[in-house]
DNA sequence: AAAACTCCATACACTGGTGTATTGTTTTTC
DNA sequence: GAAAAACAATACACCAGTGTATGGAGTTTT
């Protein structure tokens, strides 16, 4: 009977998982590089991780190489594919700007999984040609994003553009310095606080 | 002849270089650190760098943990040491802002060695309870600076620490957001120009 | 039900790195 | 100028990780 119900494969603790997806090994990896950053992914702990060797691996994946350009493929897919619906739905001015700022700053840093592969992608993209061309490629679908949601604050377009910046190292700059402390959600608040006065109260001055 | 006139040491290079001290080592490996984070930092390519093998290494440190301890340590004694001499000169309260925002903005971004070791140890902080306590330190001591530099912009305390915080952040944000490309020195005037006119706009408004 | 395909395990060869022990070579010190 | 101390080379044991080859199991196709 403890057998029969459970058709199970060798020794994968006690549940009777599927077989394994390539989407499943980047899932993975998406933990390890989050922990400890591209560095640390090892084919060997992601094993371990989903319970098989690497024979399993090698045959979803040609090499680590392969891994590592497939997982910066998606992550800049899903990047600039999750832009799209970030379309202005308030229709007061300031509270769609409310809205970009919270979910740019507040939204963000509950994703702390998301936030943490984030900042390890930039921080390879410092050593690898690839990723800093995707990471460009984020970096300007951003803020290009910002400043079709700001036009309505300015007639100036290049003080839209202005803003649009600031807006945007304040935000990576808040992600690098809050990395996931206590007294963070306080932080996060001041900082989207200011920024709004600072908007609001820039908006088409000379 | 060949010989006698030059006391050189094996394959040193044709240089007759003095022998190495800990903080050559340290050097060497702010170069590693800038170059690849601490996940790089090899204690063979150190040598190599420095034309000795590991032998020489393991008489100076204990071992590849201390030498990352003593890198960090050397590291954070520099930062907090160097923010003594940031006290304000100018008279003017705007040209003083402005040296500040050189300070933190131009100047960092000019020094492009000692910023990537600042992103590297930013990084490395996420994964290591250490770094990330020293981190914490510096980053503390630096918006504690700001902070009283810009007690006379405005006379309510939260305020000044708000846009103190604002100011670090934006900081750290432009470092990581632009990193080493050619069109940085444009952008980096304009946020540093928009910075100032954000601080002086903002004083003093309830 | 046999063949074919998909997915995974096992075993092996190989590389690059750490740390240790020992010996050798310079510099200091006395 | 010899003994001592500071610095470095060599050789070794060892480990973690990659990649490859090959041989299974499950599952699907025919």
């Amino acid at each position: 009977m403890s057998e029969a119900s459970t058709p199970k494969r060798r020794s994968r603790s006690a549940s009777e998982k599927k077989q394994l997806t390539r989407d499943n090994w980047l899932d993975a990896a998406a933990g390890e590089i989050a922990a400890g950053g591209f560095g640390q992914l090892r084919v060997l702990t992601l094993a371990k991780k989903l319970g098989v060797t690497r024979g399993s691996f090698y045959w979803h994946f040609r090499d680590h190489e392969d891994l590592v350009v497939s997982f910066l493929d998606r992550w800049r897919d899903r990047r600039l594919h999750e832009l799209q619906y970030w379309e202005p739905k308030g229709g007061d001015v300031e509270t769609e700007l409310r809205q970009i700022l919270e979910l740019l700053l507040t939204d963000a840093s509950r994703n702390i999984r998301r936030l943490q592969v984030e900042l390890a992608v930039r921080d390879f993209a410092r050593r690898n040609e690839y990723a800093a061309e995707l990471v460009t490629q984020v970096d300007a679908a951003r803020i290009n994003q910002n400043c079709t949601l700001f036009q309505r604050l300015s007639s100036d377009p290049q003080h839209v553009k202005d803003l649009s910046l600031l807006l945007y190292v304040a935000t990576i700059g808040s992600q690098v310095v809050l990395t996931g402390k206590k007294g963070d959600e306080a932080t996060i608040q001041r900082i989207e606080d200011l920024m709004a006065r600072v908007v609001l109260g820039q908006r088409d001055e000379p």
